[in-house]
DNA sequence: AAATACTTTAATGTATACATTAATATAAAA
DNA sequence: TTTTATATTAATGTATACATTAAAGTATTT
């Protein structure tokens, strides 16, 4: 799911509607059917199908039996569900790494993406934040080392992706979020365990109730 | 993944597989080649292959591009990764059942689940404990009902299965275990929530504890 | 006998073929 | 016109076909 093995195409046709679907290219309630895919991917249905089996089991498509294709839409419910996972997930492996006592050099994945989330946020570029933020949590989890831990996240990551995107234009900007971040390596470079996993785990908490707040103040029933 | 929808062959070559896998029947270390594996599953490829691309991103074998189907062997490596989310998991949602002071009848399920271990401690049968203490766990992410934290939860069970029940022969018998878990559903009745986070966290640790060190003790680099 | 080149085998990755059947369109009946 | 029955269409689920190519086996050379 994560190396490079799989044959060529099933890979391609994977990552491309992927990244599609992340993208908004591909939105949700969109509906199609194989053949017309497998054309549009330049491929037969063989590949295609490995590759929505996938797609299906990361909770980003449904194949039903005789309709088709769709690209599933993300509720409230979804979010809720995304964010208390994440929420008991990510930290522990805050503390965990904190208890570690890295030498900065080895942290510089988070000092770089925290400057690339300031950057953005003086840039005005909700896109970029986006990203560095993104990778903030993905090099967190790498760093941690745990690789389901890692696979688990990006998944939840992916499947929560669009809404995340589509919900930072509706609030304040995220100076907040930005600060929090640098705190965690704070604490994290100087080996504060449990001042590391609070501020995440407020950090975790705050994000995901803004979320929701948002979704319902504009009665975004799906995204 | 969790749905009947699938079409009958690819779902029954993805279960038939995974309890043959389960069962030890397909052992780790097992390799063979899709024309055979279709053959005794009584089908052809296509149905096979997809069921593997599943199995594959369930962590429970692996396709070698040119070498065949792999059962892949777990790690004491795995289990520690297995443990570790496990243990940031189930305590939460512990915590988040309490919190919700379900009538006793509800709770059945879990009650049903302990008393089910008692009886195989006294019938001596380590199978039918196994069983019931996957079903208590199972039940308790059913009963919390984040379906993310399930899947993710079956997931892990499913991988870590056969270590589990092999190491269940090489320790002492599990009463502490099973008295750990009528404790955290008697938490979860009387919503303490941070007795019964505490006490099923502590559970968890020492039960990958324990386990790790079994197979550090028998030198089981791989099971 | 060891090393190299060549041949054969067979497994994968992918395309195509095909039977089944749900969904739609069309026609017949009320 | 509405309803029911029938015919048509076309998408899925699965089998089969086939080209490619790694690996194993054989022959050739030294």
């Amino acid at each position: 799911m994560m190396q490079k093995s799989r044959s060529s195409l099933v890979n391609d046709a994977y990552r491309r509607l992927k990244q599609e679907i992340r993208s908004n290219r591909l939105p949700p309630g969109f509906h199609g059917t194989e053949p017309e895919m497998a054309e549009r991917l330049g491929m037969s249905r063989t590949p295609l199908r490995e590759a929505l089996v996938l797609l299906e089991a990361d909770g980003l498509v449904e194949m039903k039996p005789r309709r088709g294709i769709y690209i599933l839409p993300i509720l409230p419910q979804d979010m809720k569900e995304i964010y208390e996972v994440l929420t008991a997930i990510e930290p522990e492996a805050v503390a965990s790494l904190a208890a570690r006592k890295l030498p900065e050099k080895e942290l510089m994945p988070l000092i770089d993406a925290t400057a690339r989330m300031e950057q953005a946020l003086e840039d005005d570029d909700l896109e970029a934040w986006a990203d560095a933020d993104d990778e903030f949590h993905k090099e967190l989890l790498v760093l941690h080392g745990n690789k389901r831990l890692l696979s688990i996240a990006s998944l939840l990551f992916d499947q929560a992706h669009r809404a995340r995107v589509i919900t930072l234009r509706m609030r304040e900007k995220p100076y907040r979020s930005t600060a929090e971040h640098k705190t965690v390596v704070e604490h994290i470079i100087k080996g504060e365990i449990e001042e590391a996993r609070n501020v995440y785990r407020e950090h975790r908490e705050r994000a995901g109730a803004e979320l929701l707040a948002i979704l319902a103040k504009y009665k975004l029933q799906q995204l």
